[in-house]
DNA sequence: CGACAAATTTAGCGGAGGCTAAATTTGTTT
DNA sequence: AAACAAATTTAGCCTCCGCTAAATTTGTCG
């Protein structure tokens, strides 16, 4: 199994996550996505297709083969394994966590994934609380309503918060809408207004971007989110 | 100040270290240490001679400027710092912090360098016992007598082991010749024969290559080298 | 159906950093 | 001084991964 370049592998989780989002990726929304052009993310697809990591018909987007979904996951996995870390053992500034694991999850071997996911306790969550997938790549698809769709007058768990959008990352950081804070939606204006919430005592009108970012489960249905049970490694 | 190419970042601190033993660095004597071909060194070097990072002179060798004296430094605090975390922090075998370190060094923030050193108490020195150069760039000349020239019978404490060879750092790692360890010359066998050590109650027969590339202290001088003083920023 | 706009791909270029093969320089040896 | 070997540089090529400009395809609208 060949090592892939950067690149690649920053392709590969693009596409995962658009994949997510929209069944497939257009060319386009790679392009934005990784601050390419066009033309860069077409030459890429091209290659990817030749090494089987992806299903590439000209015009007409791609998808994952399995192979590179489990690279996709693999990756993902070492980014999200590296925020935890950053963030919980060496205390780096939540808004700052993203970018530096961009950087070091291409240079991390196998044997230090292992030993940062041991020192964390086989966590199953990131600090923005992202699933981070197991080792033989199953990622537990989560599905929690944000602050724009949730009743109000009720207590929420924030257990994530949307990181595609470093801005609004630290904004919602600065307002303590972070994982793990409790919120209630006191109201919402009408017309595209602003929802008041409150959190740590403190009452925010949130705009509607904000708000559908931040992802809660109601306080009754909180359970443990801590580390993962020995996984039984099973299949699809 | 422009951020470096990994690939030049290697050409430097390798220029630093040839440049310590020998005075400058040749072509091929860099060529060798980076495994790439003397061609691609000589091409390398007037890149980094136009960014004034090196003073290079067709057929006669580099030199570091100061700019790229301080750079170089850089990244090896970068290492050095990175070999220290993974074994201590993460417990990797003495022997793979090495590789490891070398592929981190690159990718490594000056934030999360901060991090680090404060996580160890800043440190002084790494786990092969090289010293970790400051943050404002100053590297303390240590120089050791190896075990292939010390008197015999006396106890020394081993306080640095060449990570130059990452076969000869396993096998000496495997009798127990780690800094920290305390070890006597018994005897050495004349005409280029082994010499004779003990650590850890064990004897052991080493070859000369082996013992020039372990380095000690006489036990009577013996003193904490442990994490920095508070540093006055001495300049040159 | 035909025309047009948007998306996509193709073609060709550029810089980084390798390589090989062919000069060129240096230093030593006679 | 001349010749030669070793070290070095030059020239030219390759891959990776960006880019721009110019086709080409797709899908929608009249």
């Amino acid at each position: 199994m060949r090592r892939l370049t950067a690149a690649m592998e920053d392709y590969l989780k693009a596409i995962y996550k658009l994949q997510q989002q929209a069944g497939s990726a257009t060319t386009q929304a790679l392009a934005r996505l990784l601050k390419v052009k066009p033309a860069s993310a077409t030459n890429m697809l091209k290659k990817l297709a030749r090494l089987k990591l992806v299903r590439y018909s000209a015009y007409r987007g791609v998808q994952l083969t399995p192979a590179g979904e489990k690279m996709a996951l693999e990756i993902i996995r070492h980014h999200r394994l590296l925020e935890l870390y950053l963030r919980q053992a060496l205390k780096m500034p939540l808004h700052k966590v993203h970018e530096e694991a961009e950087r070091l999850e291409h240079a991390l071997s196998e044997e230090l994934e292992d030993l940062i996911a041991a020192a964390l306790g086989n966590p199953a969550y990131d600090p923005h609380g992202d699933p981070i997938p197991t080792k033989d790549g199953h990622l537990p698809k989560v599905h929690h309503p944000h602050l724009g769709e949730v009743p109000q007058g009720q207590k929420f768990l924030i257990v994530r918060v949307s990181d595609s959008n470093p801005e609004l990352l630290r904004y919602l950081e600065e307002l303590g809408l972070v994982p793990q804070a409790v919120v209630t939606v006191l109201s919402r204006e009408p017309f595209g207004g602003p929802i008041w919430v409150k959190v740590n005592d403190r009452t925010y009108a949130l705009g509607h971007e904000a708000a559908h970012h931040v992802f809660v489960q109601p306080m009754s249905e909180v359970r443990q989110r801590g580390a993962r049970r020995k996984t039984r490694s099973s299949r699809r």
